[in-house]
DNA sequence: TCAATCCGAGCGG
DNA sequence: CCGCTCGGATTGA
């Protein structure tokens, strides 16, 4: 029986990375200075943590597999094919844009709305002629490609 | 309605 | 190569 307790894990990188999870799936990350402190009671939580310190020591990991929420129903439609890029590769807003058939401006939209960043991997969305943006900082964004190897 | 968006294309210098 | 403008889909107010 899950808890319904939120759990929090806290990855060092950069800046630190935290995760909220409830009932085994993933609700929110976000990138920040603070120290934040971990409560874990799930073995789900104990297996993500794992994983994302080994991603942002730069190992290839996927995170396909992990339960998240999605905002909106075309959101998620969008977020869903960005799930589906691979470590170390880049799509344009242009690009995912077609496959729906709608507008790279409604795709940033969606990336914008995306609750899981990493877990999603909307960095790997990147503008046609440029890096594009980030709601968590274009440098965070650059640092995150620079850590899958990604040359812009 | 209307403004705000993690864009892209087109045009005039 | 710049900077500006506009089309455009979606969302939340």
């Amino acid at each position: 029986m899950p808890t319904q307790i939120p759990e929090r894990v806290c990855v060092e990188w950069h800046l630190n990375f935290v995760a909220e999870i409830r009932n085994g799936v993933v609700e929110r990350s976000y990138f920040t200075e603070r120290d934040v402190e971990e409560t874990i009671f799930s073995e789900f939580s104990e297996e993500l943590v794992k994983r994302l310190r080994r991603y942002f020591k730069g190992r290839e990991v996927d995170f396909r597999d992990v339960p998240v929420t999605y905002p909106t129903d075309f959101s998620g439609r969008v977020l869903e094919i960005v799930r589906g890029i691979s470590f170390g590769k880049v799509r344009s807003y242009f690009d995912i844009a077609n496959e729906v058939k709608t507008s790279p401006r409604a795709v940033g939209v969606a990336m914008k709305m995306n609750r899981v960043p990493v877990i999603v991997p909307c960095h790997r969305v990147v503008a046609r002629n440029g890096i594009g943006g980030y709601s968590c900082g274009v440098g965070v964004k650059r640092m995150l490609l620079e850590l899958e190897g990604v040359k812009m």
